[in-house]
DNA sequence: CACGAAGCGGAGCGCGCGCTCCGCTTCTGG
DNA sequence: CCAGAAGCGGAGCGCGCGCTCCGCTTCGTG
C-alpha cells in the first residue's frame, strides 16, 4: 500500500515517509487522547512542522479518516465473522464483544463514531453495518435467545453506554467494561424479559441522536 | 431564604437582586447546556457584567455549587424515601428512575457528579448517598429480587451509562433512557442472573474514575 | 549538475473560553 | 441630603485550539 489516494501523482520520497509518520503519530495520539488530541501534539510526535502536515490534511477531519479508515472496516469485518457463527446468540454476542475490544484500544472510536454529522467514512461505514446488525438480531431472536422486543435500533444505544463505561475505566480496570455488558446481556436474554416502558428509536432519531456537539 | 451564606453582612438591596438573577440565569445556563455553559452567557441571561458575576462567585465553579447545591440534596433525599418502600426492588428502581428524572431535566447533574474531583458539595453528597445506596443494595438482595452478585459500587455505573443515554436522546425522545434502564433492569433481577466476567470496582477504582477530564 | 517544482518549518492569526481591572454609578446611614 | 462605601459594566488579558502563510530547503529529472 504505497501512497495516500489513487489519484495525483505519487509524493516524493521524503514526503511520502512524512506522510506515513504522521498517520502513525495521529494514531497513537487518537488512541491515547481521543479524537481531541490537538493536531500540534501529533506533529510532534510526527516530527514534522505544522505547514507539513496540513499540506497533507488539509483539515483535522481528513486525518481523523485516514486513521480510522482500517478500524471502521474491521468493525464491519467483526459483524461479518458474528453473522457466520451457528449459535445466533454467542454470534451476536462476540460482536459486541469484539466491538468494544476495539473501542478499548482505542479511545478516539467511539469519537468517530457518534460525533458531528458529515464524517464521511464513518458514515459509510455505519451504513454496511446497519444490515448486518439488523441480520445478527433478528437470527438470534429467531433462534429464541434474544428477547423479541430488542430492536437493531438499540445496538448503538449499548455503544453508548457500554463506551462510557470503557471511558470512565480503560485506565484504571481495562476489563471492568465486561461486567456492564454481562449485566445487560443477562437482561437482553428472552427468558429474561419484561414490558419495556418506551418504543425503540426510529431510524431518524437515530440519526438525529448520533451527531450531538452543539 | 434572603442571602448568599450566613458569614458575612448582607448585600445591598440591588446586589442581592442581581446575585438572585446570575444563579436564576445559571441554573437555566447549565440545565439547558451542561456545566459547559459559558460564564458571559450567564451574565448576558442575567443583565449583568462580568465584572458583577464575579464579584459574588469568584470562579466559575462557586457558581456551580450555588446551583446545584439543592439538586444534590435532591438526590439524597430520593435515596431516603426510596429505603422507606417495603418492597426493596420497588424502592431500588424507584430511586434509580427518580434520580435519572432530576439528570433529564439538568443536562448539567451528570458534570457536577462525574467530573473533576474536588468539587467540595458533590463530594460531600457522594460521602451522605454511599451508605444509602448500599443499603438499598442490600435489602433488596435479602428479599431475593436483586441478583447477590450485584454491588453498591455498579450502581455509579449505572449512573454513567444511563446519564449518557439521557445526554444522546433528551431533545428527542425525553423519556427514551427508560427502555435502556428497562433492559438493565431485568438484567438485575436475581433470577437472570448468569456468571459476570469481572470484580466490581473497589472504592478506590471508583474515585479514579469519578474525576476524569486530563 | 543545475535548476524548478515540490516540500518544509514554525511564527502567528482568529476564536472562544475563564477571568481581571478599574473608572464610573448607585445605594444608604448619619 | 450628601459623602463614601459598595456595587457595577465591559474592554481586555492569557491560554489553547485549529489553521494559514511564506521564505527557505531538498529532491530528482533533463
Amino acid at each position: 500500500m504505497p501512497a495516500s489516494t489513487i489519484t495525483s501523482r505519487p509524493l516524493r520520497r521524503d514526503a511520502q515517509a512524512n506522510r506515513d509518520r504522521i498517520v502513525a503519530a495521529a494514531r497513537a495520539a487518537f488512541a491515547a487522547n481521543g479524537i481531541d488530541a490537538s493536531v500540534e501534539d501529533i506533529a510532534r510526535r510526527a516530527g514534522v512542522g505544522m505547514g507539513t502536515l496540513y499540506r497533507r490534511f488539509p483539515a483535522k477531519e481528513h486525518l481523523v479518516d485516514a486513521v480510522f479508515e482500517d478500524t471502521l472496516a474491521e468493525i464491519v469485518a467483526v459483524a461479518e465473522e458474528a453473522l457466520a457463527a451457528e449459535d445466533a446468540w454467542a454470534g451476536f454476542r462476540s460482536f459486541l464483544e469484539r466491538a468494544f475490544v476495539l473501542h478499548a484500544e482505542n479511545r478516539g472510536l467511539k469519537d468517530v463514531l457518534n460525533r458531528s454529522p458529515r464524517r464521511a467514512k464513518a458514515e459509510a461505514a455505519r451504513m454496511r453495518l446497519r444490515p448486518l446488525i439488523r441480520r445478527l438480531v433478528e437470527r438470534a431472536q429467531a433462534q429464541g435467545s434474544l428477547r423479541a422486543d430488542f430492536s437493531p435500533a438499540d445496538v448503538p444505544v449499548l455503544f453508548w453506554t457500554i463506551a462510557r463505561v470503557i471511558e470512565a475505566t480503560s485506565e484504571i480496570a481495562p476489563d471492568f467494561w465486561r461486567r456492564q455488558l454481562g449485566f445487560v446481556l443477562d437482561g437482553l436474554r428472552a427468558g429474561a424479559a419484561t414490558p419495556l416502558p418506551h418504543a425503540p428509536l426510529t431510524t431518524a432519531q437515530l440519526d438525529r441522536a448520533s451527531g450531538r456537539r452543539p
